[in-house]
DNA sequence: CGTAGGATACTAATCTGATTAGTATTATAA
DNA sequence: TTATAATACTAATCAGATTAGTATCCTACG
């Protein structure tokens, strides 16, 4: 009698994901999570591989997410345009799944590049990242170097925000999209300038 | 009627930078801290209040070492050189301290904007920044805004760096050039087009 | 039908870590 | 010389992660 309906893994990572955003990364605990389920913590352990198998999870959702909110933006956009898009997007993102999304960032400290399925996750966003400034005449390393950058900017952005990093009195929608356009004002001025010396 | 003073406070939070920095803030334990100083994990309530207070210290302690690396690296210099050596300074620094400077982030999510001590740090930081960028012609809240910019940059690009974020065989070094070029080539191209308006 | 497995739940127990309470020791200021 | 403050300790509690061992139920196969 003390079986209960069926738990699916799916459930699972969706409720983790709940609690981590809703209280915070440091909240998610595999006892609060259980209890959220209505099962005891052991039993966890016939859906995740433990806590770390748990990160793991989170990670490849953050990056299912994520990938289709940087589409949805992208998508009928292109040039400066398609750039403030794409960033608003990921910064949104950040904002409402800070949970899900700092649990991704943990779990790369404990599984290393090695993960394949995490690692071919980036690729695909680091795709639709190229994809949006393919039109700005980047290509190769140029243009990984600047969906370095572009990610680098809003990542940092977003998570000093979540962090509550920001303490002036100062609209941080307006910080960051004046951030975004001194990106797009240098990737427009590079554009001509040939090569990226800004001078020396 | 003075206190004597108590160097071992000192050597308490030394300690635990070292340990952060070492293996990792998710390493720093008050039981591995009590051992590596040769005493009980209780005895540490002595010295510092606790996991909260402890981390309290090393955010103390980062804002500390920060000022003096980015004033190190601002003196002498101006213009886009300034801000150069500046980028690379706090870059430099994270990557030095990535203990310290990831406990003092953690930190300011249990100690809210309350906390006088750290408001005043943050704030000595962001004035030697606003020193560097004053050459651009940036003030009042324009200054700000740029100031968060730069810190989201370096901060993220960073970040990203000591969390294995970066997995592609690509120089970071170049990256992170590339991308305070961006930054500086934006800030020139605002400096004459007066407003900041890319398009719109 | 009826049982063998697998999936899932449980309890019990161990380990690490943070924290509090209560107590002993010692250096030093009065 | 003694009272006190600073510091250390032990013991105990609590939360969290994890493992081992066991019970229960669903389902598929004979």
């Amino acid at each position: 009698m003390p079986l209960k309906p069926r738990l699916h893994r799916e459930m699972v990572i969706y409720e983790a994901a709940r609690l981590a955003d809703a209280e915070g990364v440091d909240a998610l605990t595999l006892n609060r999570l259980a209890a959220r389920l209505g099962i005891r913590p052991p039993s966890l352990y016939n859906h995740v591989d433990g806590m770390p198998g748990l990160l793991r999870e989170l990670a490849l959702l953050n990056i299912r997410m994520l990938e289709a909110r940087l589409k949805d933006a992208a998508v009928g956009r292109s040039g400066a345009d398609a750039i403030r898009a794409l960033a608003q997007a990921y910064r949104e993102y950040i904002k409402e799944h800070p949970g899900v999304y700092l649990a991704g960032l943990r779990a790369q400290r404990l599984h290393p590049p090695i993960d394949a399925e995490l690692r071919q996750g980036e690729e695909r966003v680091v795709g639709v990242v190229l994809a949006v400034l393919a039109p700005f005449g980047l290509s190769g390393e140029d243009a990984l170097h600047a969906v370095r950058g572009l990610r680098s900017l809003v990542h940092g952005f977003a998570t000093l925000e979540i962090a509550g990093g920001f303490g002036l009195p100062l609209d941080c929608d307006e910080s960051f999209r004046r951030l975004v356009n001194l990106l797009i004002a240098g990737l427009l001025k590079d554009e001509k300038g040939s090569v990226n010396h800004v001078d020396d």
